[in-house]
RNA sequence: CGCGGGGUGGAGCAAUGGUAGCUCGUUGGGCUCAUAACCCAAAGGUUGGAGGUUCGAGUCCUCCCCCCGCAACCA
C-alpha cells in the first residue's frame, strides 16, 4: 500500500496593481494542474497563494489616482481572486498580504529571527526630502544622468537606457514635489543572506534534478557572486510595521514578507485542519514542495525564502521543486500593456469557456522555453482538440449507440494492447505532472485521444455493426473505455468539462488510475465542446 | 566583448554526434459514426553565415550576423 505523502504547492503571489493577463496565467496554472493530480493519487494537499498588495508602484499607483492604497490592492485582489475563482483554481487558501492573520505571522517570524540574531542594524547616508519628509528610493529621484545629461529617473536613464544607481546623479530632486534632496543618516535592518553561502550551496547540488535550468542557472550564478547580506527594512507608507524597536517608522520589504505567505497560508490551512504548521512542513521524507512562478522570481525561492526557511526552523523542507517558467510572448516580443499586445485573463473569460483557456495555456506553456499565445492559436486548439479530437470522439461513439441501437451498450471485451497502452499512460503522465512537467503531460494525452480516434477508423463500428456484431462489441466496449479514462486522465486540467462528461456517462469520481465502463445504457449524451466560429 | 534565451520546410515547434521529424496551413485521396468533425498520402529544408574537430555535425569548438528578455504596468 502507499503511503499518504503530504504537498505543498505554492503559487506565485500576483501583484495587485493591474489586471491578471496571460502571462501570469502562465506561470500560476501548472499549480492548479499538479495539486489536483497530488488529490487524485490521494495525497493530501495544501496549495496556497495570494495577492501581493504592499510597496512602492501600488503607492505611486494610489498617488496618481488619488485613493488610498488599500482601495487599490483590495480592487486588484478581488479582480484576481474572481479570475481564479472563475478559471477554477483549487486553491485550498487564495490570501491577500494585507489581511490581518499574515501581517501578525509575518512580525512574529520577523522578531523572532531578529532576536535570534539574524538580523542586525547598519547605518547609512540616504537621499531624503525634506519637504516631503520621507527617505526616496531610487526610482523616487530625478537628476541629470552621468552617461547623456538628461534629466533621469534613478534607477535607470529613460533617454540613453544606462542602468544607474541614484548615487551616480547630479542635482538630484524629489519626483514627487521637485525639490532638492538632502542627505540624512538612516539605519536598516540587514539579514545575514551571507552566512548561508554554504547551506544554499549544498542545497543547489541537491536539487539538480528537481528544479528547472533556468532555476539552476540564475541560482548559481548568484551564488558565484557570493551572497550580501539583504536589507530587510524599506522607508515606506504602505506595508507590514518592523516590529523592532527604534524601527516602527519603517515597513518590511515587501519580498521578505510576500514570500513569507506561502508559510502565513500553510500555516492557516494546516491550522483549520488540526495539525501544526511544523508538522506538514519538515522534512521527514514523506513530504513534497512545489514552488510555482515566472523565472524572474527564481532568486527569491531559491535563495532569499530557502534562507529565511533555515533561519526560521531547520527542519523545514527547502524548496524541493521549482517551477519556474519563461515567458509568453506575442509576435517574439515581449507581452506589454503599452506595445498594446497584452491579453488581459477577464477579457479572456467573457470571450471564452473556462476550460478552453487552461486546457491552451497549459498546452501553449513556456515550461523550458519563451513561447507563444493568441486568441488564434487558443481557438485552433479548442476546436482541433477538444472538438475535433476529445468531444468528437465521444459523440461519435455515443451518438451511434443511441441512434443504431437506443443507447444499449453491446457485450464485448476492451482490447488488451489499448488497455495496457492506457496503465501505461497513466504511469508517464502521472511521472511528468509530479516532477512538474504538465504541458508534457498533457501532450502525452491528446496523442492518446488522436490514437482513439485512429482506432475508431480503422476498427470501422459503423461497418461491424453490420459484418461482425461480436468485433463491434469490442470495437465499443474499447471506446468506452477509453472515454473514462479521458475523463480521468484530463480531469487536472479541464476539471468542469470532465464533470459533466462523467456525469452523462454515469462515471465515478475521477481517480488517477484505471477506469471501467460499466454502465449498459448511455444516458442523455450532449455536446461537451461547442466549435467556436471566427 | 555586461548577463541570459533564441535563430530548423509558409507559421509554431522537436531531434543522448549517426537516415532532419511533429502539429497547423496547403494540395490530393479515403470514410460517412461524428460539431465542414475523423483517417491516409503528397508537396514543401543546402538546420542564420564562415571556418574547424570528427569516419560522421542541427548537435562539439572559433569567429561573425540577426531577433528577444534583463527598465517600466509584469511571470
Amino acid at each position: 500500500m502507499k503511503t499518504k505523502k503530504r504537498i505543498l504547492t505554492a503559487g506565485a503571489w500576483p501583484y495587485a496593481n493591474n489586471y491578471m493577463h496571460v502571462g501570469h496565467l502562465a506561470a500560476m496554472l501548472p499549480g492548479d494542474i499538479v495539486s489536483r493530480y497530488h488529490r487524485l493519487i490521494g495525497n493530501e494537499v495544501i496549495f496556497v497563494s495570494g495577492s501581493d498588495c504592499h510597496g512602492t508602484p501600488i503607492t505611486e499607483r494610489a498617488k496618481r489616482e488619488n485613493v488610498p492604497p488599500f482601495e487599490i490592492a483590495d480592487k486588484y485582489h478581488k479582480s484576481f481572486k474572481d479570475c481564479f475563482a472563475r478559471l477554477n483554481f483549487s486553491y485550498d487558501y487564495y490570501g491577500a498580504t494585507y489581511e490581518g492573520f499574515h501581517k501578525e505571522e509575518v512580525r512574529r517570524v520577523f522578531l523572532k529571527l531578529y532576536e535570534d540574531g539574524w538580523f542586525y542594524e547598519q547605518k547609512n547616508t540616504q537621499d531624503y526630502c525634506p519637504t516631503c519628509k520621507t527617505f526616496l528610493s531610487d526610482r523616487e529621484i530625478r537628476g541629470v544622468c552621468p552617461h547623456c545629461g538628461q534629466i533621469s529617473k534613478g534607477d535607470q536613464c529613460d533617454e540613453c537606457l544606462a542602468s544607474l544607481d541614484a548615487s551616480q546623479l547630479k542635482d538630484k530632486t524629489c519626483a514627487a514635489c521637485g525639490g532638492a534632496t538632502a542627505q540624512r543618516e538612516n539605519k536598516s535592518l540587514m539579514f545575514k543572506l551571507s552566512e548561508f553561502q554554504g547551506q544554499l550551496e549544498r542545497l543547489l547540488a541537491a536539487r539538480q534534478d528537481t528544479w528547472r535550468t533556468n532555476a539552476l542557472n540564475e541560482t548559481r550564478k548568484y551564488l558565484e557572486q557570493g551572497l550580501p547580506d539583504r536589507a530587510v527594512t524599506r522607508d515606506l507608507s504602505w506595508g507590514i510595521d518592523v516590529p523592532v524597536k527604534g524601527f516602527e517608522d519603517k515597513k518590511i520589504y515587501v519580498w521578505i514578507e510576500a514570500v513569507l505567505g506561502y508559510y502565513t497560508c500553510c500555516k492557516k490551512v494546516a491550522g483549520e485542519r488540526g495539525a501544526a504548521v511544523g508538522d506538514f512542513l519538515k522534512d521527514d521524507g514523506n513530504l513534497s514542495t512545489y514552488y510555482i512562478h515566472g523565472k524572474d522570481n527564481i532568486p527569491f525561492h531559491t535563495v532569499i525564502f530557502p534562507a529565511l526557511l533555515l533561519a526560521m526552523n531547520p527542519a523545514f523542507q527547502l524548496p524541493e521543486y521549482i517551477m519556474s517558467c519563461e515567458y509568453i510572448k506575442t509576435n517574439n516580443e515581449k507581452m506589454s500593456k503599452s506595445l498594446g499586445n497584452l491579453i488581459a485573463v477577464p477579457d479572456l473569460l467573457d470571450a471564452f469557456d473556462a476550460d478552453t483557456v487552461r486546457f491552451y495555456a497549459i498546452l501553449s506553456n513556456p515550461e523550458k522555453k519563451d513561447s507563444g499565445f493568441t486568441t488564434a492559436g487558443m481557438i485552433g486548439a479548442h476546436n482541433k482538440i477538444l472538438v475535433g479530437g476529445l468531444g468528437n470522439f465521444v459523440n461519435r461513439n455515443a451518438s451511434y449507440l443511441k441512434k443504431k441501437f437506443g443507447g444499449v451498450v453491446p457485450d464485448g471485451a476492451v482490447d488488451q494492447g489499448i488497455a495496457d497502452a492506457t496503465r501505461a499512460l497513466y504511469k508517464d503522465a502521472g511521472a511528468r505532472l509530479e516532477a512538474g512537467y504538465t504541458r508534457e503531460a498533457l501532450e502525452l494525452l491528446v496523442d492518446y485521444v488522436q490514437a482513439a480516434n485512429k482506432y475508431y477508423d480503422d476498427r470501422k463500428p459503423w461497418v461491424q455493426a453490420h459484418t461482425d456484431p461480436a468485433g463491434f462489441g469490442d470495437t465499443t466496449a474499447t471506446c468506452l473505455y477509453m472515454i473514462a479514462n479521458m475523463s480521468n486522465l484530463f480531469y487536472p486540467f479541464i476539471p468542469s468539462a470532465m464533470e459533466r462528461l462523467k456525469g452523462m456517462l454515469g462515471l465515478e469520481a475521477a481517480k488517477w488510475e484505471e477506469a471501467r465502463f460499466t454502465a449498459k445504457t448511455l444516458g442523455e449524451i450532449g455536446i461537451h465542446f461547442n466549435r467556436i466560429e471566427n
